[in-house]
DNA sequence: GATGAATGAGGTTTCATTCAT
DNA sequence: AATGAATGAAACCTCATTCAT
């Protein structure tokens, strides 16, 4: 009986979440689709075929509830990056797992690859203030690991020293972002190799030194 | 009295156009600073001192007036860069000017390129649809000119054939909106050679062929 | 067995009394703090420490606790007063022992006092209507047997037939009313004599033939 | 020209003026009809026969719509009251024109009548704070001006010295008031003299001394 | 029998847009 | 021609009530 009971508990808890992630599923496709202000808790509540009670019954409110969106993902991405650039090795080999870490996420993860572009940059415009500034500051910490990660590449003379390593952390995740979304949006229109590396190269080339 | 009623009309199309141009540029401030949703024509009005009336009179609707405003700095902006690239001219010239002008525009015109790379990523969200796909293909236009340099460098040697021209242009340009946009948001942050060639050398050096 | 299962009943019915009563309890806690609409039934459930459909065991709806709520402590006073007024018995020595309950009844019941003020009164706004009614027919017909007590009293020349005996009425019960929320409110305040006569005197002066 | 802009604004002025009454009007009667929470905005706006939007142009919301209601008609009270109260005259004669035109009131008023008793109790309810609290603190303001008009009338020997001063106001004040109520509510129920000295007279009697 | 998750009607409020002056 | 008062659709959110477990 101790066990049913406890049993029960474990299903509804189980329910719950499948039913908060339903909400989050749906309201990240409309978000990324038209934009935080352009898709009302109605309409996320009839996507997610609750009623629109139940989404307060999860979430405060509707800022609440994209805050909560953006960064669960957010953790899922600095998670799945940080368990490639936390781990010591390789730093050219760190960037290649870089980039098809990412690859992976900007094919399986579409929706929230918009929306985080938006936010990262200053031109979200979505919510007064708050996540705005924190997803840009969790993005500055991403970015300052990279830079640690060409710092010590440019010590242990893997690469040359041709910038600052911030501006190359930058620089690369730019060109890697630029580039997977084009690739993604318009799939075939430009043809492109399967290997990660050939991203690396556009901006490598100059880094490496002369094999 | 042709003539001075001529005049007049001038004179009168000349007061149009300077309201016109008080009301684009208040709204650009605020739009820039708030996003498209979080700004209300009221509030327009008041900024550009008129009243909400005579805002209908110079454009149909709200997004209409946004519509307008990126539309005609994106034809200011295409025009400085076109001129530029349009011109018969070695490749590396050309790059070089095309990231001295970049850089001008982004100094001068921080509020529009906010606006602007939320517009041409697909990470706007602030019209229904449009103006969107308007900036986008402009700046996909933009792009191939950018590429159909790359290739006409490779094709003469300028260039090493490090990648298919599109992408290089792709990741060309992200590098340096990036670098720009980090470099102006944290003036002194980072040290950076007033050189615009420093830019390119990020993207360039494994570009070049070996001197 | 029947014993048996009537003891059962039995029992279960004095548990349903004690349950019903916890929930009345919390709800007149509330009601009188914010007010009928300030009040939700999720509140009254937590402070009854019991689920929301348990509420809806025991009444049909918001309005039928509400109203169970007054009218039930109004059988509680009006008995109390009845008891005094419908005994023959000298008509002053009855107004001292009504002024002596009521006192009493102030000091112990204040959130119901409070709620009875608001209903008797055309004051109360809560219920879209019925209670408000209901409640103050049954203040009329307390005042009715107020108002008989100084008819006789006038006639049996222990008052003298100063005005209407239903304006008596009226006047001493409000009086009385606002006197004694006057002392629990802020008590020390003003001075006040625990004799409750003092009250009476306050209106009784005039009333009573020159001794 | 001067003068009919000047006119042309006083005009304006003047029917905004005109509206802002005919909204207050619409809301106090539905407000003493039904109470705060029984009234939605929408309701007000139909009955005043303005749009909602409109509503919002006058008072910043719901509350603050009440709150100017309420108040504004409290200074109207306060001020045909204190005009007879701060004049040096017998205290008699003040009475008796306090009496007068409180009965005045409540016949030309009795919607205010219905929502002043409702806040100066603490039997309100309908804000959550604020209100309320400003008007029971008015109320006092005039209590203590009664009282003071007892001290002084108790002081000349006008009055015997039957009681704490503020008793005395706080005695009359609920009897004149429960007595006005009734005699309006109920007209022609129970006989009543038109002369205001009856209602005096219920509670004067004994504290006037042997003539 | 008790529970509390789910519902959705209805409340307050904002703001793009119109049109009489 | 310019104004800004007036409009009302539509957004967010609450909470009384139901019903499957």
């Amino acid at each position: 009986m101790q066990a049913e009971q406890t049993e029960k508990l474990t299903r509804r808890e189980r329910e719950k979440q499948r039913q908060r992630q339903e909400i989050l599923a749906a309201a990240l496709t409309l978000f990324s689709e038209k934009g935080y202000h352009n898709v009302s808790m109605h309409e996320i509540a009839a996507t997610a075929e609750f009623a629109i009670g139940t989404l307060y019954k999860f979430f405060q409110n509707k800022e609440d509830l994209y805050k909560t969106l953006v960064l669960e993902k957010c953790d899922l991405f600095d998670g799945a990056l940080y368990r490639i650039l936390d781990v010591p090795r390789d730093e050219v080999d760190k960037l290649r797992d870089y980039v098809r870490v990412k690859a992976q996420m900007f094919r399986e993860h579409m929706p929230f690859i918009r929306l985080f572009l938006a936010e990262s940059r200053g031109a979200s415009y979505n919510i007064d203030a708050g996540l705005d500034a924190s997803v840009r500051i969790r993005y500055q910490q991403f970015l300052k690991k990279l830079a640690a990660l060409f710092e010590s590449g440019i010590n242990r003379n893997r690469f040359k020293p041709l910038a600052d390593p911030f501006y190359l952390a930058v620089a690369l995740d730019s060109v890697v972002n630029a580039v997977l979304m084009m690739w993604i949006e318009n799939p075939g229109a430009h043809p492109f190799p399967e290997d990660p590396d050939q991203i690396l190269k556009l901006f490598f080339e100059g880094l490496l030194p002369p094999r």
